[in-house]
DNA sequence: TATTTAACCTGGACGC
DNA sequence: TGCGTCCAGGTTAAAT
């Protein structure tokens, strides 16, 4: 599933294949994945045509594309998000469509095209406004996504900011990590590898942790998130893939997701799975003690 | 206000 | 073979 890794993997892969070129013509065949653009599917693909994409930027699990300013008034951008199981692929233009494909974006320059593929099209694009962040005027994000924390690879997150907020919360420390607007880029994969690794357990209550314990997980996040981004992201099937289709290799590094019943890496007790946020959650029940009253999360 | 839950969505895996 | 059920999970509106 695509977080922090795989779409810093994939923004990568745009700011080499699409920055810098000029749209030709925008085809939506599915219009549920421009349903976040108000204006319809018609407008989207009006909007973006003969434009210049600049860059490819990321904020958490939101990529953007800013594009050149045609006439000064104002800055836009097309947001992405891949959901869970949305692709960006770029593609020659004589390759055949795939299954899910939704949205092709083609270019004046004649060569390959952007095209979101998402099965499950929880993802989708926008056009958006682009305006100063809030915590840093200078720093341009879109509309839509100026509520999303940083996240914990970028330059000006706030660790003792973090830590406060965490730390004052009543209401499990996976949660919080889960939660984009406290940190983003997180994920159930990572939130369990990470907690993991701090030895701590996901139903563990914010106002329970201690500063250096809260301070020591953030190191971990970081520490699984870099692992993670060098090996190009996690793929447990062909449902996340870079620009390129390729996928990444992290799963292999992975201690305690999707490993219900096999000896934890550091103890050798069996690692458990428990419904969480209906959805599962990985752990070692030695290294990661569970909370003496559980309480509903 | 802070926190939690449900809904959205598709296809693969599995049991009968 | 075919059918029904479960599961995967990021985001957000609605509920508590």
């Amino acid at each position: 599933m695509p977080e922090l890794p795989e779409v810093e993997t994939v923004r990568d892969g745009l700011a080499r294949w699409v920055a810098g070129r000029t749209v030709a013509r925008v085809k939506v065949t599915h219009p549920r994945s421009v349903r976040r653009h108000l204006a319809g599917a018609d407008d989207f693909a009006a909007r973006l045509a003969g434009l210049r994409i600049e860059a490819a930027s990321r904020r958490g699990k939101y990529l953007w594309l800013p594009l050149a300013d045609p006439d000064g008034s104002r800055r836009e951008c097309v947001v992405a998000h891949l959901g869970m199981s949305g692709q960006l692929l770029v593609q020659p233009p004589d390759s055949s469509d795939e299954k899910h494909l939704h949205v092709r974006i083609t270019f004046a320059d004649g060569g390959r095209e952007l095209r979101f593929v998402d099965q499950r099209t929880f993802g989708g694009m926008m056009l958006d406004e682009l305006v100063p962040a809030p915590d840093r005027p200078i720093e341009l994000v879109p509309r839509s996504i100026a509520h999303i924390a940083r996240d914990p690879l970028d330059p000006v997150f706030d660790d003792a900011l973090w830590n406060v907020r965490l730390r004052r919360r009543d209401s499990a420390v996976k949660r919080a990590l889960l939660d984009q607007s406290l940190v983003s880029g997180i994920g159930n994969i990572y939130a369990d590898e990470a907690l993991w690794r701090a030895g701590l357990h996901g139903e563990r209550r914010g106002l329970t942790l201690t500063r250096s314990a809260v301070t020591g997980l953030l190191a971990e996040v970081r520490d699984v998130l870099t692992e993670s981004l060098g090996a190009g992201g996690t793929s447990f099937d062909a449902l996340y893939v870079n620009v390129n289709g390729q996928s990444g290799y992290f799963e292999r590094s992975l201690n305690v997701y999707g490993r219900e019943g096999k000896p934890c890496r550091r103890c050798g007790t069996a690692i458990r799975r428990s419904a969480f946020m209906n959805r599962s959650s990985y752990f070692c029940p030695s290294c990661q003690r569970p909370p003496r009253v559980p309480r509903n999360p």
